[in-house]
DNA sequence: CTGAAAGCGCTTACAG
DNA sequence: CTGAAAGCGCTTACAG
């Protein structure tokens, strides 16, 4: 069966295609009986506009593009979760890229904007600072709205939504040591991810504001990579607290840790990022920094359509860039 | 600065806007020199065809649709991550459909179907089959292929990528009670998912088969839900071996039954399915079934590239329902 | 309030 | 091998 288009509806309702076109779009424009006439054959045909040919003619295709570089990892799902309630709420689309494994970023990004998007949310936190300067250039050379969420940059030159995790690191570690810890770790992972750099920039500056060695541990975020990984370097080392950039990479060092006969919270004190469930199913349960992964996501989501909106288009440079509250969950491992 | 355009580059090559388009798409059909001349016009341009204009002239929009029902499951995100790779390589985009909370799922597949997607893979494991058939019917009317990914379905009318969990589900029972164990849970969500329908029927069959009572326990997937379900319910009661429908309930009902001072294996085994790291970081370790979630989703993306293939119409019958093969891994809670 | 017409940026027979 | 032209299914000024 042919799809039906504008022209049935037009044919049948013995109005012209802008007359549809105008129910669909104004309604408010059209002559209440006509516009019923209309609505009825709409509903009659199951009439539904071809999205594509409808992008074409308007130029906007109330499409948004989602760039990530691994889906697998949880704070994409949760980041994935708060974008697409809201887009669903505001009726946009949405469109997936992954940048995974991509070496020529400017051709990637070429990608997504010759897809027609209306407006980006960057989410790959994987890209140095030049590759990120690229992305901007490509991406306002084509005049669309971008916002970075759980993406750390440096300087504020883009829209963005995060949570302020050198101040959470800090603040954490901080505690730590006001509780006697002295032989505090920071776990981060040997592949760079940009929310890390600031969890490692403040726990760097708790240690040495109070003159204690930062020690930063990177391994894999495969458990079965560090586990041995941890195994090995930690056996008979002096270590009275942790910090994890991630809830998992926590976990697995505090059962690793008990193994080598650790008491946690006693002898240790292991403290995670996130709040996953693994923090929940571990035991003891694990302490962690909660921080709003699908807010971050729906956040990210509103400020977008309040960028793409032509009549707000005044938004103030000081709500482009939101940080939103994290808290310590306190478990039974601190 | 404007985009450029088919007419940007025909104009500098001295070439029609056909040539232009010909070198895009049917480069051996075009002289030599003049594409040459015409792609390095492209490369000066930084040239990328409108996906849109393209989509609507070639009615392709080389896009899939992904309708999924809640991001945040660990099996998505590993459905999507194949799915992910798979259209990378063959050059597809993503689109991303949430059916959650959807009432009316007509209306929401004739909103995927409006979208022009050239196919769809089907991972809302959350409908009824009298909700299944409508979409079945409306993408069938609207000649878009569909494959089902991880979703299962009584009938095999639609093309689809499963596990047996039936099977499996069937086999672990069995070993189960070759050991001895009697009072065997299955432990399920409240929340109705399609995958586990077969899941808890392998289970069922098993235990009638050996005279023994089937025992579903149904609860919430979510942590602190279901930890105070389990110590109410499961409080003195004897159960000497659980199969849960995920790890994370697995790992979740082992750590409640160890509280209660159980002793796992010994006195209970515990056996999850997926085998995501839940497993790997509970204590003990979790003993569960393998099912090859990313693979499910690489093989739909694969299958859909091939039914979506004009050429390649008449894949046979028996390859459009493909079951991949899991594994039980064997760790330390049986 | 409604219609005729141009145009969005491409692809694709059809000629040559 | 290449170009002129129609058409994909809409939206949007412009008239009336």
């Amino acid at each position: 069966m042919a799809r039906v288009t504008i022209y049935d509806v037009a044919g049948k309702a013995k109005v012209s295609l802008a007359t549809v076109s105008r129910v669909l779009n104004n309604p408010n424009k059209v002559n209440k009986e006509t516009r019923q006439r209309v609505e009825a054959v709409i509903k009659e045909l199951g009439y539904h506009p071809n999205a594509i040919a409808r992008g074409l003619a308007s130029k906007k295709t109330t499409t948004v593009g989602i760039v990530l570089s691994d889906v697998t990892r949880a704070a994409t799902a949760q980041l994935l979760g708060g974008i697409i309630d809201i887009a669903k709420k505001y009726n946009y689309s949405i469109k997936l890229f992954s940048m995974a494994g991509d070496t020529d970023i400017e051709e990637s990004i070429r990608n997504v904007i010759a897809e027609q998007v209306d407006g980006i949310i960057f989410m790959n936190d994987e890209l140095d600072d030049n590759e990120m300067r690229i992305v901007k250039e490509r991406v306002e050379e084509a005049e669309i709205k971008m916002v970075l969420a759980n993406v750390y940059l440096d300087s504020d030159i883009l829209p963005s939504v995060m949570v302020d995790y050198a101040k959470a690191a800090y603040e954490i570690t901080k505690e730590l040591i006001s509780k006697g810890k002295k032989d505090i770790y920071m776990l981060a992972t040997v592949r760079k991810y940009s929310v890390n750099t600031p969890k490692i920039a403040g726990y760097k500056q708790a240690m040495e504001e109070a003159g204690l060695e930062p020690k930063v541990f990177r391994t894999s975020g495969d458990v079965n990579i560090n586990t041995p990984h941890f195994r090995e370097f930690f056996q008979g080392k002096g270590v009275d607290a942790a910090l994890a950039v991630r809830d998992s990479i926590a976990v697995s060092f505090m059962n690793v840790m008990t193994d080598l006969g650790k008491k946690v919270p006693d002898d240790l004190s292991v403290i995670g990022f996130q709040n996953t469930k693994y923090a929940l199913l571990s035991r003891p349960n694990l302490t962690c920094i909660y921080t709003p992964v699908y807010d971050i996501g729906a956040v990210s989501m509103r400020l977008l359509t309040k960028l793409m909106d032509p009549a707000s288009d005044e938004t103030e440079e000081s709500s482009k860039h939101i940080l939103l509250p994290y808290s310590v969950i306190r478990r039974q491992s601190m």
